[in-house]
DNA sequence: CCTCAATTGTGGACAATGTCCACAATTGCC
DNA sequence: GGCAATTGTGGACATTGTCCACAATTGAGG
C-alpha cells in the first residue's frame, strides 16, 4: 500500500499543493519518521507529477523541515490539551508545579501516541529558530519550548523555584523529559510496558523537580 | 570523494570480509551517522563485489546493527579513559561521586567529539540487548549501560545514594544525560559554544545529582 | 479583449542504492 | 582425489532524489 488516494482532478493547477504535500510528509512521517518521508509518494497521493514538488520545496530536506515544523505544532498541541485537563489545585503554587509536570508528561505522551511525528519533529537538521518558529506553536501560540519556558517563570513567580536556578533550566529540563522520550522511542527502551514506561515518568519528572 | 583505499587483492577470497565491511561502516558512520553507512560504499572501500556483503550481514540493517554494537563499544572505551583521568579524592563518597560523574561527562565528550559515531550507536533498531552484549562492551568488560549500573551501585555502597532510589535509578540519569547528548549533537542545540555545553553538562550533572 | 511573460506541472533521463538470481572460484572434509 | 559447502562475481530490477527541456495555464498591461 503505497500510494492511497491518487486524487484525479480537472484542473491543470493543484491549487493547493504545497499544502497537500505537506500533509502527505506528515502522514508519512507520522507512519515511519522522519526518513519515511519520500518526495515521490508524497507527489503521488497528492495525484501530481514527481517534479511539481520542486515548485515548492527547494529540496525534500526542505520538505522534512516543514513536515518537522507541523510535527512541533502537534506537539504543543498535546502539552496544551495535557494542562487543560489540569484539576483545579489547592494553591497558586501546587498549580505553578502541576502545569510544570504536564509540560513533561505532554511531552512524552506524545513520543509514546506518535512516535513517528515525534521523531520528525526533532531531526530535521534544526536549531534554535525552529525551537521558536511560528510554525511550531500550538493553539495558544506558544512552540513547545515556549511553553516550557513560561511554566518555569511561573515556578519562580511562584517561589517554587529560586530564581538564582531559573537561567538554563529549560535546557536540563528539557534534556531530561527529551532523553526518556528518545529511549523510550526508538532507543533501548522501546520495549518496556507502557505502565513501567509512566512509573519511569513519573519518577524522572520527581526527579528533575527535586534536581532542578 | 566516495570510495578510497580500493584494496587489490590477489586470493579469491577475502580472507576477513566480515571485520572489513564493520570497519568500513565504522568509518562512514564516524562521518555521517547510521545513515551514512552504505552497504555498496563499504563493499567497495573493501575492494569486494556488491553482493559478497550478503554473505556475512543478512541484511543493510544487520550491518548497522553491527556497527551500532561497536560504536558502543567505543562509548564505553571513552567513559572508561574520563574515569581513568580521575585525581585521587579524598573519600570514598567523593570517589564515587566523581566516578559517577565521569560516567555522564564521558558520554557527553563522546557524544560531542564522535556525533556520528554516537547517532550511530542509538539508533539500529536496538533493544536493551545491545545495551548488554559483550560486543558493545570496553576494555573492562562492561558496556556503557554496565559502566552506570556500577556507578550507581557505588553510590549506594558509600551511602551518598538511598537505597531506596536505586530501583530504576539507571533510566533516569540515562535519560538526563543522552537527552542533553541528543540535543546538543542534532539536536535545537547544535549551534552552542563548546564552553556553553560543557557548562549545561555541570548544571545537568548537579541537578542529577540532587534529583536522584 | 488580446498578448506575453511568469508561474506551475509534465515527461524523460541519470546516477545511486538495496536486493535478488544464477553462476564461478575456492576450500576443506571424507 | 572428488565433492559439497563456502565465499565472490556479474547482471538485473525497482525505487529514489534531482536535473533539463517543454507544455499548460494564469494574470497584468495595453
Amino acid at each position: 500500500m503505497t500510494s492511497a488516494d491518487p486524487v484525479r482532478r480537472s484542473t491543470y493547477r493543484h491549487g493547493n499543493l504545497r499544502q497537500a504535500l505537506l500533509e502527505a510528509g506528515l502522514e508519512l512521517a507520522r507512519a515511519g519518521g522522519h526518513d519515511a518521508v519520500v518526495l515521490r509518494e508524497a507527489t503521488r497521493r497528492a495525484g501530481v507529477a514527481a517534479n511539481a514538488a520542486y515548485r515548492h520545496f527547494s529540496d525534500r530536506d526542505a520538505l522534512v523541515h516543514a513536515v518537522s515544523l507541523a510535527a512541533m505544532g502537534e506537539l504543543a498541541h498535546t502539552m496544551e490539551a495535557e494542562q487543560a485537563t489540569l484539576p483545579p489545585s489547592t494553591g497558586p503554587a501546587e498549580a505553578a508545579r502541576a502545569r510544570f509536570r504536564a509540560v513533561g508528561t505532554g511531552y512524552l505522551r506524545f513520543a509514546r501516541t506518535e512516535p513517528g511525528l515525534f521523531r520528525a519533529a526533532f531531526y530535521g537538521r534544526l536549531d534554535m529558530t525552529a525551537a521558536e518558529a511560528a510554525e511550531s506553536a500550538g493553539a495558544g501560540g506558544l512552540t513547545p519550548f515556549q511553553l516550557l519556558g513560561a511554566a518555569l517563570d511561573d515556578l519562580v513567580a511562584c517561589g517554587v523555584l529560586p530564581a538564582a536556578r531559573r537561567p538554563g533550566a529549560e535546557f536540563l529540563a528539557w534534556s531530561a523529559v527529551h532523553g526518556l522520550a528518545v529511549l523510550l522511542v526508538d532507543g533501548p527502551l522501546r520495549a518496556v510496558q507502557p505502565d513501567q514506561a509512566d512509573e519511569t515518568t513519573r519518577l524522572l519528572l520527581d526527579m528533575v523537580e527535586r534536581g532542578l
